[in-house]
DNA sequence: ACAATTACCTGTATGC
DNA sequence: TGCATACAGGTAATTG
């Protein structure tokens, strides 16, 4: 499930190898993936641009084509890959052997090498968009504040909590409250902090909300130190797994024991959502 | 305005 | 062995 650290670890990845490169041609072979704009306008306008600087926001990658944005929304399973060429796999153009199942963009390159869009469960969306209307026609106008920003303060974080009467669990997946944290993260951030993931937000206290802010920042740095989570099928931009799994302290591990107090670990349904904490060790 | 719920998807695991 | 069901969960849309 790529969160804002898996995103992150995506962009660096693709930030080494495709700006300057050109775009040969484009295989899009599910049209329902593209959110902006028409079929048509969409599959025109690749062919003779070249790729900028990729970037990011929450959990969107934004990849600079040409005066263009194509922002790119993983959700569940998607997957994006930079495929080096004209060795090994690469050069064959459209009509290459070896694309995974559920291949439903493909970007051929100038000198072989391809990009590849590819998701299982189909829930990613992709939008082509000018680059002063990226707020306006995607999710990212919608976005809350980056976690990892400067002005992302204790304070700030405390007027998001204030006077929601939420499970803070339930705020911290909020994207359009905090941007790119989702259920691993959330879950690992609140045994970090020692908070409950059941208690309203209103009721998290001035130190709780300091310790929450350090949590935050903590783990979704150390998490993109080590590659981001790879626990079922993410891979960055180069089709390499991450490595936080193993550093994961709840997510996964209802019923084992707690890492810190040795407790058994708690597994229960929060919002719809698997939820993992420590009875003892977050209250 | 805010909060809660549902639809969208498919591979994997579990129960009978 | 085979079939049905639950589960994974990010986000938009819908309902309360």
């Amino acid at each position: 499930m790529p969160e804002l650290p898996e995103v992150e670890t995506i962009r660096r990845s693709l930030e080494a190898v495709l700006p300057g490169i050109e775009i040969a041609e484009l295989g899009l072979f599910r049209p329902e993936v593209v959110a902006w704009p028409g079929m048509e306008e969409f599959t025109g306008f690749f062919p003779g641009k070249v790729w900028g600087r990729p970037g990011r926001r929450g959990k969107y990658l934004l990849l600079e084509v040409a005066d263009r944005v194509l922002v790119v929304s993983l959700r569940m399973t998607g997957q994006l890959v930079f495929l080096p060429g004209p060795a090994g796999d690469g050069g064959d153009g459209l009509w290459a052997h070896g694309l995974p199942p559920h291949t439903h963009i493909l970007w051929c390159l100038a000198g072989g090498a391809r990009l590849r869009f590819t998701d299982q469960r189909r829930f990613g969306r992709v939008y082509l968009v000018p680059r002063e209307r990226v707020e306006e026609l995607t999710p990212v106008g919608k976005l809350g504040p980056e976690p990892l920003d400067p002005d992302f303060t204790p304070q700030r974080l405390g007027q998001i909590l204030a006077g929601r009467h939420r499970p803070v669990k339930a705020l911290l997946l909020d994207q359009s409250l905090v941007a790119g944290i989702g259920n691993i993260y959330a879950d690992e951030i609140l045994f970090a902090a020692g908070i409950s993931p059941l208690r309203s937000a209103a009721e998290v206290g001035p130190e709780e909300t300091v310790r929450l802010h350090w949590a935050a920042r903590e783990i979704l740095d150390e998490a993109i130190a080590r590659r981001g989570t790879t626990v079922r099928n993410y891979q960055d931009g180069h089709g390499q797994a991450g490595g936080f799994q193993e550093c994961l302290a709840v997510y996964g591990r209802g019923g084992e024991p707690c890492r810190r107090c040795g407790g058994p670990l708690r597994h229960l349904r929060l919002g719809g959502r698997g939820t993992c904490y420590c009875p003892c060790c977050q209250t």
